[in-house]
DNA sequence: ATAATCGGATAGTAAATCCC
DNA sequence: GGATTTACTATCCGATTATT
């Protein structure tokens, strides 16, 4: 009922009164809705338009009113069309006046190239990445907005005659979206932000570049190519932007036309593109000749940032901005920036409400889509940053997912919204214990298995979502395994019968997990999550490593095989987004010493696993007996290879397991290799311990590895017992 | 027999242009 | 400024195809 009143914000104003009560007009039979449910309209099917619809209670569909109606009538000159044409028939007349600045200058139009043109860099992934992946239950997806296919003949038209004044005329489809998302904007709730000038009025000749010394911002055409690298691979784990109204060139015709938080958010979107994508995909020419594209488009940002009161400035961009900070800063393992926008971006969407499921209703259905999206993103965000950098938080599941458009796969989202009940399977008791200020008697079996798993009951149906969000979902599940269990043993939860994974093999499943998921996948799909997944990755083998060394010796088929994920995952690693990834050396040296490998990463010699342990293990692996207490001195254990392993010596190894996956790795002190940061949902740092101090270790690792900010946390926590 | 799909007819809307 | 033209989007009929 409260979607049908607000579909009535988006039904035109004019329409014949007389058609939806039946009774036809002078000669029209039929009487059409005002407004066709997305269903309905996507099924081509008449609908009652009430709600649900008698159509989409038949099929036993969800019935919605999400999609916002197109802008009708005609865009842009006509009659410059007509002339565009006539001189394209015509097209020997025009063709030998090619300009000096020839079809590469895209001028203030900004890169009328953007999918076609060989000058675009990112041209050729338009035609595979960018392509929206294939509707599940809709059919074709129209994700792609119709001035979009557009946009493109006009250029190819052009072709060889391009001329930069005859351009301007005939220049595309005027940009008429005013907010930031395509809404019908009379009813935005949005804030109007770019206004863009009424017509082309743009210099003659047409190269700010060069002909603008005065310009103070980057040139419009700048952002297009990163925009369509974001969309082209990061978008499906962060689905917070309108692709039709980005990928617009329209938009970028003019950077001084932009509002200030239009342009600084493009600015933090590319920065944070580019450093997040890195090498794994090629990427346009540098923008400086000194300065890497990244660092120009950030400091852009927070040059332009001075120029307007961007803290009274409330919008979506407001929580955006900060958020593409912290994955720049996050993705350059700058913590302290990292961590500031990350707040920063969290106050803002206080400050919005979004928090608050009450205030979703306020908003138009499409905003408030938008919305929830952008809240789960910083939510899930929030949650891994939490976990890794064993920090509070401050977002809660306390608002509904987003829903799927109808313009759009369901399979995107439904990959994003695969994640959020991922993340909301870390709950703050899971923050709490990871954090250490649970009580560790909170910290029980009971809790830790029903935490394993609900971290197994959250994402299900991967096969419904794309390969790089399978590939985020699945990894950050296993990672989250191995935390837990991290934790599990950190508390002295070790038992024999694996309930809950508590054994003491569980990370070799784990890691064998991984390498299923990583060893069929395309590296664009692995690379395009940013240094979160190396870090990920990394925390897994490190924790592995923690495992093989603490079963050092035994020969047993768990064993090798672990031993041989560890390679895999060592040489996935080893070529991550272009090149070696930082953590893979601090691994190697970690395995210096243990199962033959050597520092040296050059050659990385495959574990001789005789066909005869591995024919036993036969994927089963063996769990250790009966329920123990970790205390020094009491019975042994046994390893996974039935080794037998006193307390005594093992202690320490176990305490090492116990140190969130990086603990007791040597490179913990080297400054700048602490952190991890920004891949989209997972731009977090590394934090460096997971694990709950007990007063007995705190002086030996306060004068060891420990960082400052822990060894900060240890003292308060210390003082507050 | 029934349900689902979708090409395309038809209608409505608004920008662009014409006309005075 | 108002009328007209044009270009666009929306609805949904009904033929076709798929499913039971």
């Amino acid at each position: 009922m409260e979607l049908e009143t607000q579909q009535q914000l988006h039904a035109t104003t004019s329409e014949p009164q007389s058609t939806s009560l039946g009774s036809p007009g002078s000669s029209a039979s039929k009487a059409s809705l005002k407004r066709a449910c997305d269903c309905c309209r996507k099924r081509k099917v008449k609908c009652d338009g009430i709600e649900p619809c008698t159509p989409c209670k038949k099929a036993s569909i969800r019935c919605a009113y999400l999609q916002a109606p197109k802008k009708k009538g005609p865009k842009g000159l006509r009659s410059a069309r007509v002339l565009h044409a006539l001189r394209t028939i015509d097209g020997t007349a025009s063709a030998s006046q090619v300009t000096p600045f020839g079809p590469q200058q895209h001028g203030a139009f900004g890169n009328w190239e953007w999918n076609s043109g060989p000058s675009s860099p990112s041209g050729m992934q338009q035609s595979e990445s960018m392509l929206p992946p294939p509707n599940v239950p809709y059919g074709p997806s129209v994700s792609v907005a119709p001035d979009q296919q557009y946009l493109p003949q006009l250029v190819s038209t052009a072709g060889p005659s391009y001329h930069p004044q005859l351009q301007q005329q005939t220049s595309p489809p005027q940009p008429y979206h005013p907010g930031l998302f395509r809404q019908d904007s009379h009813h935005s709730n949005w804030p109007s932000h770019h206004d863009l000038p009424p017509g082309p009025e743009l210099p003659p000749i047409i190269s700010p570049t060069h002909s603008e010394p005065q310009q103070q911002r980057l040139p419009g055409e700048s952002f297009l190519p990163y925009i369509q690298l974001f969309f082209g691979h990061m978008f499906q784990i962060m689905p917070i932007i309108d692709r039709q109204i980005f990928l617009d060139a329209t938009l970028y015709r003019d950077s001084n036309a932009l509002s200030s938080d239009m342009y600084c958010f493009l600015c933090a979107i590319c920065a944070a593109t580019i450093v997040q994508l890195d090498t794994s995909i090629p990427q346009p020419p540098p923008l400086h000749p000194q300065k890497a594209t990244d660092d120009l488009f950030a400091e852009e940002c927070l040059r332009e940032r001075k120029s307007y009161d961007w803290i009274d400035s409330v919008s979506p961009f407001s929580v955006m901005i900060p958020f593409f900070l912290f994955a720049y800063y996050g993705n350059h393992e700058q913590n302290a920036k990292a961590w500031h926008y990350l707040q920063e971006c969290i106050t803002f969407s206080e400050n919005l409400n979004m928090d608050d499921e009450q205030s979703y209703a306020k908003l138009d259905p499409v905003e408030a889509q938008w919305r929830r999206r952008l809240y789960w993103l910083l939510f899930i965000t929030e949650r891994a940053y939490a976990v890794q950098r064993r920090k509070h938080t401050r977002l809660h599941a306390s608002v509904q997912l987003p829903a799927v458009f109808d313009s759009e796969d369901a399979q995107l989202l439904g990959g994003f919204v695969n994640l959020a009940n991922l993340f909301s399977a870390v709950d703050d008791s899971f923050v709490s214990a990871w954090r250490g200020s649970r009580r560790q008697s909170l910290c029980n079996e009971a809790w830790l298995s029903n935490t394993q798993r609900q971290l197994d009951g959250a994402a299900l149906a991967l096969e419904d979502v794309s390969e790089t969000q399978q590939m985020d979902i699945s990894v950050t599940r296993e990672w989250l395994h191995v935390l837990a269990w991290q934790m599990g043993v950190s508390n002295g939860l070790i038992w024999g019968r694996g309930e809950g994974g508590m054994r003491l093999d569980y990370p070799i499943e784990l890691a064998r997990n991984v390498v299923e998921i990583t060893t069929g996948a395309t590296a664009l799909a692995l690379d395009s999550h940013g240094i979160g997944m190396e870090q990920k990755l990394s925390d897994i083998a490190g924790c592995l490593a923690d495992v093989l060394r603490c079963t050092a010796g035994d020969t047993s088929a768990t064993f090798l095989e672990g031993k041989q994920y560890l390679h895999t995952l060592l040489q996935t690693l080893s070529s991550m987004r272009g090149k070696e990834s930082r953590y893979l050396k601090p691994l190697m040296s970690k395995m210096e010493g243990l199962m033959g490998y050597e520092l040296s990463n050059a050659t990385l010699p495959l574990p001789t696993v005789t066909t005869a342990t591995m024919a036993s293990s036969a994927g089963d692996i063996p769990t250790m007996p009966g329920p123990v207490t970790i205390s020094e001195g009491e019975s042994d254990f046994l390893t996974p290879g039935g080794q037998q392993c006193s307390f005594a010596d093992s202690f320490d190894m176990l305490r090492t397991l116990s140190m969130s996956g990086n603990l007791g790795m040597p490179y913990l002190d080297v400054p700048g290799l602490q952190t991890l940061g920004g891949q989209g949902e997972f731009a977090a740092l590394r934090r460096e311990s997971g694990r709950v101090y007990d007063e007995g270790e705190t002086k030996a690792l306060a004068g060891g590895w420990m960082g400052e900010e822990d060894e900060v946390e240890l003292q308060e926590r210390q003082a507050g017992r």
